[in-house]
DNA sequence: TCAAAAGTGTTCTCTGTACACCCATGA
DNA sequence: TCATGGGTGTACAGAGAACACTTTTGA
């Protein structure tokens, strides 16, 4: 009765059909310029043709008919950061009739985690410039209610999933992933009660070492257990990122997939 | 340094880019054709033409350069069952490079409910047909995949978010309404456990009629409150749907916008 | 020995669950 | 009066928050 999925009455494919492009939210920790506290930062790029031009915006591009979606997401990220996410997550499809002035654009939006260490030395020059995610000026486009959105999203899902270690390295201290959840969520969390948590929800394991030359008790380090993590990204299941080799940590990447048919912990939202 | 969002080196528009397609996984809430069970069911379109012809398939259809995502979505869905949604968001965007044989195709998925009471009298046809969610053959391109994720995100959905009521009518008593939770998430609730629940979340409120004519104590009607409802969508906000006015009750249409600052209740995940 | 953070123990509150029990109606 | 589901009361278990307290290091 109606035409579905690729088999319309009318075939697309001229000039006046809306243009895919693919954008992603990159997250980074760093320290407050002012404050010094452990905040979010984004990385912007500047704008350098009409429409817009010279305001920030999102890093994208348009989706080459050859790449998949979320290796888009990741070319384009590398190309602006120089680096390598450690998390990749597709947040949502923008497509407003008039989100981009004189051309329908639809833009499949992803949202990223990059390593706090590895950030430090990320590329900036004129075009390319980080944020403090919670100060950012006007953007092009409707970038700002994106980011806004990425911003609720990683707030959401760092409560309820074990996500928080990729903005650290391979190892890392309880009190170094509590960091991590305070700036996200900006309240503190108690020491022992959330080290009591992370370790009944098994996420994380202790590799037997500690941190010397701290001025205090050695604090453990502890390991992320890669077997657990997929079961915390609920439905998503890995996906491959060809010609994204990480710097450092494996990039873990999620696309949806068949849910489980008995949920593994009561994690998954 | 990169081409951003829509100033791309090389501006698409030709007939090698990828095809935009609106795809959208309904549920209605019916009797399970044998044990007579409440059971979800999803109406789903016979292929006529031939990538994966006489398959049945998702409806949907390309997107016009003209149209937003989510009325193309909300027609599509009313082409198929004659119905309007009373809830309809969006799942997610599927892009892989093979998924449709042949050419390169990325759909943006919605998910959608339908009133039981209206699915009943729904257009079904040669081409068209109801099947039970939990019961499909195999379905043309990722399309079971697409639903398996579809369903995950509902059932996840419900137990988290004051949606069940968009499979009833206007008024319901909380037995309706448990039924349909018992009926999703495919477990018993204690009714004495449900009404408190319920009652707390505030999302419901009593009309002060009861239903005569039962052979027990005749049970309290209640209706949404329509103000808790827009907190419990998260962060997505309302977004009208035009052309799509829904024969009965108001469609709920979502769709991300900026996240409140503060919480409402703890409950948008 | 002292400061500081690591790490442990204890208590309290809140939420969800199980289940006993009473209420109001039609047959 | 009885069967049936509507509706209320209560007690128990687990999760999370608050906070006192002990441990281990470098200075």
């Amino acid at each position: 009765m109606t035409g579905t999925d690729t088999t319309p009455e009318r075939a697309p494919g001229g000039a006046s059909d809306a243009a895919l492009a693919v954008s992603t939210v990159i997250f980074a920790l760093r320290p407050h310029e002012t404050t010094g506290r452990m905040t979010l930062w984004i990385p912007l790029v500047r704008r350098t043709r009409d429409p817009q031009k010279d305001l920030w915006a999102l890093p994208g591009g348009w989706l080459p008919v050859d790449e998949e979606l979320v290796s888009a997401a990741a070319r384009t990220l590398g190309e602006t950061t120089g680096l390598a996410p450690t998390y990749l997550e597709q947040l949502y499809t923008f497509g407003e009739l008039e989100r981009s002035p004189g051309r329908r654009v639809v833009s499949v939006v992803y949202w990223a985690m990059v390593q706090s260490a590895e950030a430090e030395r990320a590329a900036e020059n004129e075009n390319v410039r980080w944020f403090v995610a919670d100060e950012l000026p006007l953007l092009a486009f409707d970038h700002n209610r994106i980011i806004d959105y990425a911003l609720w999203r990683l707030r959401t899902k760092v409560e309820y999933a074990a996500i928080a270690h990729a903005f650290l390295g391979a190892t890392f201290t309880l009190a170094e992933l509590r960091e991590v959840h305070e700036a996200v969520l900006q309240r503190h969390i108690d020491p022992a009660n959330f080290r009591r948590t992370v370790e009944a929800s098994g996420t994380v394991v202790a590799t037997g070492e500690v941190v010397a030359g701290t001025r205090h008790r050695p604090p453990r380090l502890y390991r992320y257990d890669a077997s657990i993590d997929l079961a915390d990204r609920g439905p998503l299941g890995p996906e491959s990122v060809p010609g994204t080799a990480a710097s450092g940590a494996a990039a873990a990447v999620s696309a949806p997939s068949s849910p489980p048919s008995v949920p593994h912990t009561g994690e998954q939202r």
